[in-house]
DNA sequence: GTATGTTTGAAACAGATGTTTGAATTATTA
DNA sequence: TAATAATTCAAACATCTGTTTCAAACATAC
């Protein structure tokens, strides 16, 4: 039970900082300080800062996987014949990371986060974990977007779709700054259901501009 | 002169490897190492490690923005009332980003690299700098889509305009990356100009998004 | 209750980091 | 050429990094 406390409470303080900070700018000092445990606990459970840091990740891209998995096969069992469109495959996606995410801000930036870097950075241990972990949930994707825009050559909407990601992993990964300039400039708030609310009708449009 | 050779060598040396790894990633001996020059130079030349960080990125907006402006200006002298297309807008920036990325073909990887880094890494110094720095480009350019763009809620317009930098950000700062896996699952090459080509319809179909 | 395995704790480790120093070298100028 | 300023260099600096160690505390099962 104390075990399990000590993982928990790890990962919840390494998720936040992360976030905020990045992982290189993140010691584990100040990780296992917020965390109110010991320094060598990380080294103890997790082995290495490396494999702390994909846990954290795993620990939502795990349930966002089977979660968006198990509605879209519930939405073909109920709708066997049916296309779906651009709209509906993103609120699909939308909504499985919202409910992964609920209950704590932070985990759709570092999510974002992370995607980016796992792109980004060239001999990155991430990227291999990435790239195993997410490729099935990618083809499935990318079946289903390939059906709601039969017009696109296929190499046309592979750039496509990888300009949706980009468009959803930059701004969502540093969305507090972006909201902090807003509320600066136009003296408004922004929820992060308002900018996915932005988002969405963005990327549809651009996949299927003619 | 062996003054100014040393100062662009660290230049070159660390354009490179921060957008391999990153900047926290990325020693002060890796970059004086692959320059040829003494660790101390660069605390000599520059004074700090974030002021090298602020010059490799100075390098590459200077002239950006220098040449932008220039471009908007002879335009807006020759077709003084004219009312410049989204198309148009995005023409104006890809153009003055191929000149000063011209000749050296991974530059346009490499900048947008640092951008995404900037936007993503860090406490911000560098968000910071790019935005005081460069504030009269951003607001010049955001009048342009405004402009181009009426029937926009301003709020909805900032963060259109941010969803289209991420996109171009994060595909063009890995578009290595992702043209090999073209050119493995499609049998096709892409060149830059294919991408760019690609992209500018898609940013521009995603701003107008009704 | 004792023995066994698991988890914590304080301390130390080895190495890397950005930065500073002061002498040696090079370039500039008068 | 001599004097002065600018630059390079090797070395050391203090600090921070992830990781390891091993005894102490704890939980668990016999």
């Amino acid at each position: 039970m104390a075990q399990n406390d000590t993982v928990t409470r790890i990962l919840d303080a390494a998720e936040v900082l992360f976030a905020e900070q990045g992982f290189a700018e993140t010691s584990l000092r100040t990780i296992t300080a917020k965390a109110g445990v010991n320094l060598a606990a990380v080294n103890y459970h997790f082995g290495s800062k490396k494999a702390l840091i994909q846990a954290v990740f795993a620990r939502f891209l795990g349930p966002f996987y089977k979660l968006i998995e198990v509605s879209l096969d519930m939405h073909e069992k109920q709708h066997p014949d049916s296309v779906l469109s651009i709209e509906d495959i993103l609120k699909f996606v939308a909504r499985a990371m919202a409910n992964v995410t609920e209950g704590d801000r932070n985990r759709l930036a570092i999510f974002m986060r992370l995607l980016g870097l796992a792109y980004n950075q060239g001999q990155g241990h991430l990227r291999k974990f990435l790239q195993t972990e997410y490729r099935t949930l990618y083809r499935r994707v990318m079946a289903l977007i390939a059906r709601a825009t039969p017009e696109l050559q296929p190499v046309e909407r592979y750039w496509r779709f990888h300009f949706m990601l980009g468009a959803a992993a930059f701004t969502l990964s540093s969305m507090e700054h972006l909201r902090a300039i807003v509320e600066h400039d136009f003296n408004t708030k922004c929820t992060e259901e308002e900018v996915v609310g932005y988002l969405l009708p963005f990327l549809a449009a651009g996949i299927r501009a003619k």
